[in-house]
DNA sequence: GTCCTGACTTAGCATCCGCGTT
DNA sequence: AACGCGGATGCTAAGTCAGGAC
């Protein structure tokens, strides 16, 4: 083993030689230099903003502010790395070669024998949690629960409208519908997505429930070009005239946020949202044989719906304000049912599916060398992974009831890790503080001095600690430079893999050491022990005629040793929080395997636009429908288009307790008549999501009756689940889930965005409006920071300055007027003579002063603005960065304006994309 | 159809680092 | 040199979704 390793260190190193940035390895095209310096000139036909009616009322921030602006915030690198994933063993892989017969299943800290004692906030169990399943079962419950009054009225409503309407032409519903509301919102764009949204006026060219066995993409499917094989009609389309359907938006973000809650929000509030109840029990399996979900779909007949031009490619949150136009506008139908090939798509093994997602959708993404079926590499060699230093015990003693107790290094290991967190918030989180006791005292040993975590005091070694890190802060730039190449030194052969032949960066080669779990939100785990992870947890996987990683760790063994070409990953191990889940070792951002998957990401949302129109017809029709489960799938989708929300996967016990669409629970929605639903929840990360938006009437209707004889606790969507959701949504586009919709969404919107507000200007001006258009995607997509906790500091010093320029600014004044007058300027504040000038020289002054004050009050404005908004997460994940290059190329801005170093690498893919490309 | 596993993307926060200002 | 700040990078938690077993 140790010759291999030396082999193999050694061939590593000899690529190293290269000194070339490794990013643009695969990239036919792209060169170091960047290509978009010399950007192509060429005209942009730029399409005038008419209101960007969009609103979207953001929310949190964690000391209730809410705030908007645009500036640039930069960019975070993406690293790929390492994940979770629930299981518990990968496949196993036929070639795979025990290096160690060691399998310990993590000892992970046990169930936590928690007594009680302290508080800590436990879901507050919903006294009904079990969703009712019918609505005609529900209201005989009606009597029950908080919710049960306007329920009651809400189902009054329900009957009159859907169970009356339920079987006049939707036409008529809707449009009827929809004129009350605009003529009753007419310029109410509470949100996000301002208005009420068009799929409703789109012409409907048949509504039979017939045409079954078509595949229903292809029924949606209207673009000669559009279909699974796109991506060069995609390509190629990017001449193709721009419709001038955005032109009605334009409107800033500010004047839009109209509906802005009024609630300060914070940031994972602690029990202040309805998620609450989020019922500690799992939610029963729906299914009541209803319906089928998937199988006798949309009725919409084949041909594509007309419009074509109007609407379709315009985010439903911009497109929700034109709203309300009559229903036959244009017929210009581009009717064309091409048939897609769905079966193409559908998953024969996982194998077989790796392959086609691989080469389907994107023109040029290359095959691997030798990929096949599902397969990821030919040849994969890297080093393994690098494990953190073992635990050097610093002795200072911590105090028990006033008294300096004695740790092994084991235990003080463990104290430390609380010890450094003194300042951190979850000292305020009673489950924290359990969960890290609990485990602690299992090292402690029962008879140990220590007892209760009340008596224990942690500042010495809190205070040791930070003069650690104070002493590491003085360090000279020698110091710590040389400090920097002993680590590169250790590390460098961990750094890169050699995949196929070339090299590409480890995304995440070192192991995660040991240290408390903080989990986010309210996650019950908090402050659980994350143990060492040795060799003996990880399983590496490499190329068969690789040489075997040298495990680091003298008289240590890996877990396993695999061969298997059709995942990506080079090692994993098992979670030791949550043992039946992983984590991974995979390639950086940057690598080409990565980048293929971003690309055909992109190619696939973009497929979207070919259907969307077909897709918002298909479920606007189905919000009335008589089944219920086709219904909430409709309402779902619609909330995941117009709001992008995520999916909302089902959620285990032993997490936090979030939601997305399909797991929002009655308390989440709130419906406000006439036709606004307020949401209030936690998503992701347990971020809140709280909005008001305006939706048609049929959904507002929908979401009334589904709420019907459910307690705030119970799911919304009771009949849905994601799997159910993304079925349906195969069915209506090849390879369509739920989260295809949010990149499409903010793509699009950038896309749109960009063109239509880009106006000359210099390049900082151009990059205001790319900001601009990168703020509003962040919104959309709820993607939120904390607010700097030396945010209120910066501002106040900023009025401050502001101030004393004002004052400058009247002494200016002043001082003009005298020399008007041919007086001399009085002496300055300093009590000395100011320079006499004549009233021009004063002029200017003035004028550069204003200059200054107003940017000061600008730069102000953006920090405020901006303090909550995170716009990294949306340039890293969701913004086709073809959209920026080719925006970059037409208006010669330097991509370096927008893309820092780790995004041109991530994204070497894109740059020499055409500069006419539109996404 | 449901549950579970496995693999991968998406996400916010922490920390590092370099630069301009004092 | 110290300081403050913001951007870049690192870290790892928390999602999504496909596919296989039952």
């Amino acid at each position: 083993m140790a010759v291999q390793a030396c082999v193999n260190s050694k061939m590593m190193d000899e690529i190293d030689d290269d000194d070339e940035p490794i990013v643009f390895k695969r990239s036919k095209t792209a060169s170091k230099q960047n290509p978009l310096n010399s950007a192509t000139k060429k005209s942009s036909s730029q399409m005038h903003a008419g209101q960007s009616g969009k609103q979207v009322s953001e929310v949190r921030s964690p000391n209730g502010q809410n705030s908007i602006s645009q500036k640039a915030k930069p960019v975070q690198s993406t690293k790929a790395s390492l994940v979770k994933s629930p299981a518990a063993s990968p496949k196993v892989s036929s070639s795979s070669v025990k290096a160690s017969p060691a399998v310990s299943p993590s000892a992970s800290p046990t169930k936590a024998s928690i007594s009680s004692a302290k508080a800590s906030p436990v879901k507050s169990p919903v006294a009904n949690s079990k969703p009712s399943t019918s609505a005609a079962d529900q209201s005989k419950h009606s009597s029950q629960q908080n919710t049960t009054s306007s329920l009651k009225e809400e189902k009054q409503l329900i009957n009159d409208s859907e169970d009356s309407e339920d079987d006049k032409p939707l036409i008529s519903r809707l449009s009827a519908g929809l004129s009350k509301q605009s003529s009753n919102h007419a310029d109410r764009r509470p949100n996000t997505s301002g208005l009420g949204s068009p799929p409703v006026q789109k012409p409907r060219v048949k509504c039979e429930d017939s045409d079954d066995e078509i595949p229903l993409s292809s029924k949606f499917q209207l673009k000669p070009n559009a279909g699974p094989s796109t991506s060069k009609s995609h390509d190629f389309d990017e001449n193709k005239p721009k419709s001038p359907k955005l032109q009605q938006n334009g409107s800033t973000m500010k004047d839009n946020r109209i509906k802005k809650s009024s609630t300060v929000l914070n940031k994972r509030p602690v029990g202040e949202v309805k998620s609450s109840s989020q019922s500690p029990i799992k939610r029963p399996k729906l299914n009541d044989g209803s319906s089928p979900i998937v199988g006798k779909q949309v009725s919409v007949k084949a041909e594509k719906k007309v419009n074509e031009e109007d609407e379709d490619n315009v985010p439903i949150s911009q497109r929700m304000k034109k709203s309300i136009t009559p229903v036959n506008k244009s017929s210009s139908a581009k009717q064309k049912v091409t048939k897609v090939v769905s079966s193409s798509f559908k998953k024969t093994s996982k194998k077989s599916k790796k392959a086609v997602k691989k080469s389907k959708y994107s023109k040029s993404s290359k095959m691997l060398p030798g990929s096949g079926e599902g397969q990821k590499w030919t040849t994969l060699i890297h080093n393994g992974v690098i494990f953190p230093p073992p635990y050097k015990p610093h002795g200072v003693k911590m105090l028990y009831k006033g008294q300096k107790v004695d740790l092994t290094p084991e235990q003080e290991e463990v104290a430390t890790m609380f010890a450094v967190m003194l300042d951190t918030d979850y000292m305020n989180k009673p489950k924290f503080k359990e969960n890290f006791m609990n485990d602690w005292r299992k090292i402690l040993g029962k008879k140990h001095v220590i007892q209760r975590l009340e008596d224990c005091d942690f500042t010495p070694i809190y205070e040791w600690h930070q003069k650690e890190k104070e002493k590491k802060k003085q360090m000279s730039a020698e110091e710590k430079k040389a400090l920097r190449e002993e680590k590169l030194k250790q590390e460098e052969k961990y750094m890169s893999a050699i995949v196929d032949g070339l090299k590409e960066k480890v995304g995440n080669f070192r192991v995660e050491p040991p240290g408390l779990f903080r989990g986010r939100g309210e996650h019950p785990k908090m402050g659980k022990l994350k143990r060492r992870i040795q060799p003996r947890d990880i399983t590496i996987n490499i190329g068969k005629d690789a040489p075997i990683p040298e495990c680091p760790i003298p008289g240590e063994r890996w877990k396993e040793i695999r061969h298997d070409n059709t995942v990506t990953w080079l090692a994993f191990w098992n979670d030791p929080i949550n043992p039946k889940e992983f984590k991974y070792v995979f390639l950086a951002a940057s690598s080409s395997l990565k980048g293929q998957s971003d690309k055909e990401k992109y190619e696939k949302s973009r497929m979207l636009k070919d259907y969307i129109q077909g897709i918002r017809a298909a479920y606007t029709k189905d919000f009335a429908s008589k089944d219920i489960t086709r219904r909430q799938i409709a309402v779902a989708t619609y909330l995941i288009d117009k709001l992008a929300l995520r999916a909302g996967n089902e959620k285990d016990d032993d997490e936090a307790d979030t939601v997305g669409c399909c797991t929002l629970k009655v308390e989440n929605v709130e419906p406000m008549p006439p036709n606004i639903l307020k949401f209030d929840f936690l998503g992701k990360d347990s971020i809140r999501y709280q909005n008001e938006v305006e939706v048609e009437l049929p959904v507002f209707k929908a979401i009334q009756q589904f709420r019907i004889g459910k307690s705030g606790g119970d799911d919304l969507f009771d009949k849905l689940d994601t799997s159910k959701l993304n079925a349906h949504l195969k069915e209506l586009m090849p390879g369509l889930t739920a989260k295809v919709f949010r990149t499409y969404n903010a793509s699009i919107t950038l896309d749109e965005m960009l063109n239509r507000e880009t106006k000359g200007g210099d390049v900082t001006e151009k990059v205001v409006v790319y900001q601009h258009a990168n703020k509003e995607v962040a919104i959309i997509c709820n993607h939120q920071r904390t607010v700097s906790k030396s945010h209120s500091t910066q501002i106040s010093r900023l009025n401050e300055k502001i101030e004393e320029l004002k004052g400058i600014l009247d002494g200016l004044r002043t001082d003009l007027a005298r020399a008007k007058k041919g007086k001399p300027p009085l002496k300055g504040s300093d009590g000395k003579p100011k320079k006499n000038l004549n009233p021009e020289a004063w002029e200017r002054k003035i004028a550069q002063t204003t200059a200054k004050i107003e940017k000061m009050e600008r730069d102000k404005e953006t920090k405020e603005d901006l303090k909550t908004v995170a716009l990294g997460t949306s340039k890293i994940n969701y913004l086709d960065p073809r959209i920026t290059v080719a925006w970059c190329k037409r208006h010669e801005v330097p991509i370096e304006k927008i893309f820092n170093k780790s995004l041109l690498a991530k994204f070497a893919w894109a740059m020499d994309v055409s500069p006419s490309f539109r996404f």
